[in-house]
DNA sequence: ATATACCAGATTGTATACAATTAAGCCGCG
DNA sequence: CGCGGCTTAATTGTATACAATCTGGTATAT
């Protein structure tokens, strides 16, 4: 029996790699939200053909990254305020509860690796980069739903914080700069010490700064589907 | 132009007509957990290609009503007692809250459809078909996500019922009928008065009754995956 | 007789081809 | 000059065809 030494050729379908990559794109706000998808567009970037290209599509719409119309195509999501709104009471919901539950759960190991993002943050606000700052950052919360130990709660967060993305791509106020450095530090410092009490309470006043950086007045602004707004169809 | 006078010949795309119909036959358990979906198969009974088949099973998985093994196939997924767990701690987490705001939002249209589906409830178990029966309790508690307005959640709220249902058919333990009738008729009516407290407080209870109902100790016996458990990959 | 290697059938993964719908440009008419 | 309808190009929806992988059985050697 031959020995199979390394990472396989083809380690994940190639679905999951397209769909990773545009995941990665949108996150980082190299994609900007309503911006269209093509499917030939795509499949002759990444040399694969349509039929990879559209199930990788249809994954990230149902995440509510991209939105898919019917004969029209794929564009890249652009939350409503109220959509905006809507993920953030979710978040409210369910992350206190989960930090909760990772200061009772964290390893030393577990605390390692939050640090790190946290270091990691820095590096790139340090370096301008903010799209991947945007990006380590909601990564440190979802490793934080990973350390609770919930699948299925952690697979909302995911879903959340990567409409989170879009939505401070769209509605984050200049003004207030990315400040959460500091929050995030203290909620590593409390579940280090295991205290869930102050944990939960510290995630909580977390998301209602990053709420109130937000800037929901209305202003929906779909490029593309100004036209489609004006057209008054039946259906 | 000729009229186009009746219900569009395809109304929606056949994927999601396809996904539909396969949900209703798991919700009905008339499609038992890890039964093995193959897509020839499913695709000669609904009459389409191989290509709506894989769109609407890959649908499904991600709200994970089956699970897609790669080159193996898709199965009706077969949830293990710590999924089941956890569905019914992240309903715990949402679903009071949920109701709350419903109870503060219910217009008396919402009125008439909650108790309508109760009705319905009561027909169905009165015809013995549980299937049914089950079915309609689910889409009763998606039904007080809608009145609560907050579609991000109610679509969380959806996939968690639809997961919960699978978990039903494994792990309920027969002694104990279905007796929510009672407590859904309570909470319509703590609804109806605009009761919040009330509301939030029935819901939580009504949850922590369904899980007591569950006979959570291990049990996996995922059939067709036994000589997969037992083989030790590497990977 | 047991175990291993191999082969055939079946099933999934991917690519390509065809059909349907939409979007845009063009022309003619008011 | 603007508006409406038609034609054409481009894009998506669906079906089919081909390639890769897995399953199960059989033959052969030990």
């Amino acid at each position: 029996m031959q020995a199979k030494p390394i990472s396989t050729p083809k380690p994940q379908d190639a679905t999951q790699k397209v769909a990773d990559a545009l995941a990665l794109a949108i996150h980082e706000h190299r994609l900007a939200p309503s911006t269209k998808l093509g499917e030939d567009e795509i499949g002759e970037i990444y040399k694969v053909s349509r039929t990879v290209v559209r199930a990788a599509l249809q994954s990230l719409a149902h995440v509510q990254l991209v939105e898919i119309q019917r004969n029209k195509g794929a564009f890249v999501a652009s939350p409503t305020p109220r959509e905006a709104r809507e993920v953030f009471e979710a978040r409210a919901l369910l992350e206190p509860r989960t930090a909760r539950s990772a200061a009772s759960r964290a390893t030393p190991r577990d605390i390692e690796i939050l640090k790190d993002h946290i270091a990691q943050e820095h590096l790139a606000l340090d370096t301008g980069d903010n799209g991947r700052a945007i990006n380590l950052s909601g990564r440190f919360h979802i490793e934080i739903a990973r350390i609770a130990d919930q699948d299925t709660i952690s697979q909302f967060i995911e879903t959340l914080i990567a409409r989170s993305s879009l939505v401070i791509a769209l509605y984050w106020r200049r003004e207030s700069a990315l400040c959460e450095s500091h929050a995030h530090h203290a909620l590593v410092q409390s579940i280090a010490d295991g205290d869930e009490q102050n944990a939960e309470e510290l995630m909580r006043s977390h998301l209602v700064d990053l709420n109130s950086a937000l800037d929901l007045r209305d202003r929906p602004v779909r490029a593309q589907n100004l036209r489609e707004l004006l057209r008054a169809t039946g259906e």
